[in-house]
DNA sequence: TTGAAAGCGATACCAT
DNA sequence: ATGGTATCGCTTTCAA
């Protein structure tokens, strides 16, 4: 069974079927241009009885355009990003245009890769998840050679393109107000903690309280560390950086294994004070607060393994930037990040500026949401 | 500050800068046909100060290929897409190939259409998780015009064309198998149930047991409600329909909340047995088998959420297909299937069918593995 | 080893 | 309203 590859026919093919010339076959076939409803059809019918397929490397080639965007993301295998393609791509479908993906690996040399790839593919415009905000080089000349630049969820803010983010200290900050406000005091912070410049939690606290850190230019997990942080300073509660839990990855699993073993120490059970601010004594946590999705999905697993009640043992407030997770368990309270819509936010000004849309840069920050499902607070105990 | 779009350079500038003929230009940048090292480096002087960058439109064009998959996933907004993709973008860009990825909601018309679109693309290959194995024309008709096809996780096994797919029955049996040999006899199922033409779960019961039913046509929590069956019948256990949750929808909140509701029945706490099959009175689960990534996350979420220990009030068994996620939690059990190395297969074969290899279509199984944490038994009440 | 010229499959411009 | 033809940027004969 040899498929002999049929070579596709062109708009000649459909041509000489119709017995018109190219050009108007094409007219007709491409939308543009004039034709009489006569030649109209018939051109239509010689295209369905010939198989005609429009080429579209050929009609980018000429036209300049290929209806394609280019997503650099720094790793779509995680559900962050997958929620954020979706969004991406609904909108992208809609308009007609594809939408091809890159990794970065969260690392710039990769970017710049990736970059360049779509480049010379010629996408119509890129939306960026950047590795390392401090190198943009690469970005600024994708503008620079007339392609849109949309930068997804971090942004080099010394340059001049779109943004879309969210404002992650301020999220993390009211999550824990909500714990500290319902009298908790031993609460965790589960996190990367990973990427980024920092690589020691009291180092950075003391930067944080000199106020020498710009929220927008840190990595997600550690805005939400700064949140943390902020809303402790604003209580008066103190900090314990043992608590402070850096995961490393963005995996469940090692999340997991760093609430599971956090939970093992002092017993938390009866481990609870609600004197509203007195004591940092070495009791166990009573409240987890998980900075992202992944770290989520890891600290319930970790709760649900040692049997521990939520909100009874331990209150925990999930960041949930999975728009398909949605912790709605009994009990759970989340931050919810839009991040689907996020994606189609950014996707959307991207096609408005391919449209030729030439207004200044804007950055739009994207609201976050605190869903209450049920009680945070101590119990009476 | 107007930017002009600075005319991209092409292999004329290149070589008019370097002094030699396009076609000497061209052999030296695209790395075909001859060259002196002289003019080699002439001309990739000459390309670097004038800022050339090749395109691949133009390339494709002429050579009949794009060095671009096309991948058409149910929902790249799930989790398991993700991972999916993740495994496919990393050997296509090692490859040098890009991906262009769409969706189909699990709707066999936007399928149609979005085979049209990545055709009209000219991708050199398909990557398709069909939404419905029944209608295969579309893809017939890529695999005639010589574009192959590798299906991903379902299978038109009408299609002659290679697919990459999990035993899912047996993966789901030899999970279920384990919590019967640990004596529980009160399993709940929590599964999707909704794509797929079956409507009734008794229906389907009765089918199975006619043995009527091929496994590799379910859709995929139909698959493992038949293992799940299948487990029953053999340990000679019998099986109440209401406690298989159909949550209707690829989502953790809804599993949570299905979840939720059958544990808040009857208390499932001392409500066990281990006396080894007597039994199917009318207790609280003992168990619960989540059948895939998603349903497991709300599953936990439920059980962390009711403050019911695992394994000491139920234990449960997830379907771990999120490769980022793997439920290490303590006491959780699951069955992990490599998605990711599914996606990295698919895209190997693919890339293989495309650099010229005419062998039989083949249908790669790939295995699960039961991923034991802690025990899964009734623990001794 | 290099160069001239003919395409690839469309669109766009200019006559008619 | 329709047709001829140059053109997009590159690869690929075919001569030299």
């Amino acid at each position: 069974m040899t498929n002999k590859p049929a070579k596709r026919s062109t708009i000649a093919d459909v041509a000489a079927e119709a017995g018109v010339s190219t050009a108007t076959a094409g007219r007709v076939l491409g939308g543009y241009g004039y034709a009489s409803q006569d030649i109209r059809t018939r051109v239509q019918r010689a295209a369905r009885k010939v198989g005609y397929r429009p080429n579209r490397l050929a009609r980018g080639l000429i036209t300049g355009r290929t209806q394609t965007l280019g997503v650099v993301a720094a790793d779509i295998g995680s559900p962050y990003y997958a929620a954020a393609m979706r969004g991406i791509s609904d909108v992208a479908e809609r308009a007609g245009f594809g939408a091809i993906i890159t990794n970065s690996d969260e690392d710039a040399d990769q970017e710049i890769a990736a970059v360049e790839l779509l480049l010379e593919k010629q996408v119509d415009g890129l939306i960026v998840s950047t590795a390392d905000p401090s190198r943009d080089a690469h970005l600024r000349a994708a503008i620079d050679s007339g392609r849109p630049v949309v930068q997804l969820d971090r942004a080099a803010d010394a340059l001049a393109a779109d943004a879309v983010v969210v404002d992650g200290v301020a999220a993390a900050r009211s999550a824990v107000e909500l714990l500290l406000d319902a009298g908790h005091r031993r609460i965790a912070f589960v996190g990367e903690l990973e990427h980024g410049r920092h690589r020691d939690v009291a180092a950075f606290a003391a930067e944080a309280r000199d106020r020498r850190l710009d929220g927008r230019r840190l990595y997600p997990s550690w805005q939400r560390l700064l949140g943390y942080l902020e809303a402790h300073w604003a209580a008066g509660a103190p900090v314990d950086p043992r608590r402070v839990l850096r995961v490393g990855a963005y995996s469940a699993a090692a999340a997991a294994a760093a609430v599971g073993a956090l939970l093992a120490e002092p017993p938390a059970r009866g481990g609870r004070e609600d004197d509203g601010g007195r004591g940092d004594d070495d009791g166990g946590v009573t409240a987890l607060f998980a900075a992202d999705g992944v770290m989520s999905t890891g600290t319930v697993a970790a709760v649900a393994g040692r049997g521990l009640a939520i909100p009874g043992d331990v209150s925990v407030v999930c960041f949930d930037d999975l728009d398909w997770m949605e912790f709605t368990g009994p009990g759970l309270t989340t931050v919810a990040q839009p991040v689907r819509h996020m994606g189609e936010l950014a996707a959307t000004t991207l096609l408005a500026r391919i449209g030729g849309d030439d207004g200044p840069p804007r950055r739009q920050i994207v609201d976050t949401e605190l869903v209450l499902r049920g009680s945070v607070g101590p119990p009476a105990a």
